[in-house]
DNA sequence: TAAGTATATAAGTATATACTTATATACTAA
DNA sequence: TTAGTATATAAGTATATACTTATATACTTA
């Protein structure tokens, strides 16, 4: 495949925030529990409850999901509540997407 | 979804390790680099020379990624010839859509 | 308003990461 | 065998990360 160096330097820079969001055990652990049917909505304190984590912690990881964009953050009343940022998780996949296409298609050239 | 905790447990480790390897920057660009049409095969100095980094440097990141299966390396006389990994690659391209999965069905589940 | 609860942020610390330079190892070729 | 080349590894350093405790902020309710 032929990508423009420009482009690859743009969604690398993209891509190493949502990688570097994503290489930590406690926040893909949150993400997995967060995608469970049993939970509608979670608050800051029922995630630090439930995954063994003081509430300053849970709350800097909650920040680094949400400014990768993997979660979004709604406040009702005393509690903050987040949930999944869909749209751009949409578009990171797209991105990851598009990496696998890039190294998958010379994989195979090379057959 | 419904997640069997000790497989999330599993699977979120093995992704750790992967994210881990593919949040960085220059390793990023090693990547599409190396999916370049134009890239037959190449070597430790090869990257080194094309990254702007020393050679140990080129030689760890590149460690990072054959420890992640990545990337493979075969020796050839005096040189290292890195390639993708392609049968771990799709494997781990399986892994990253499972996680999708899970999120981005959760996320219509609440639409 | 005052007390309590939920969350974020600040500041400090221990560990991990990404580099550096120096050196060891493995191969090639004169 | 010796000199040169390619790569890996070791050791040191600066910065980033993930935690801790302490505190600030925002909201709720008595």
């Amino acid at each position: 495949m032929r990508i423009n160096s420009e482009y690859s330097s743009d969604i690398s820079q993209e891509l190493e925030e949502l990688f570097k969001a994503l290489g930590n055990i406690n926040r893909l652990l949150l993400i997995y529990s967060l995608s469970s049917d049993e939970i509608e909505k979670i608050s800051v304190s029922e995630i630090a409850q439930m995954m063994d984590l003081t509430q300053p912690a849970a709350s800097q990881h909650l920040k680094v999901l949400k400014t990768a964009k993997i979660l979004d953050a709604k406040k009702k009343g005393n509690h903050i509540y987040y949930t999944f940022n869909q749209r751009a998780l949409i578009k990171h996949k797209k991105k990851i997407d598009f990496l696998f296409e890039c190294v998958l298609s010379k994989c195979s050239d090379l057959e």
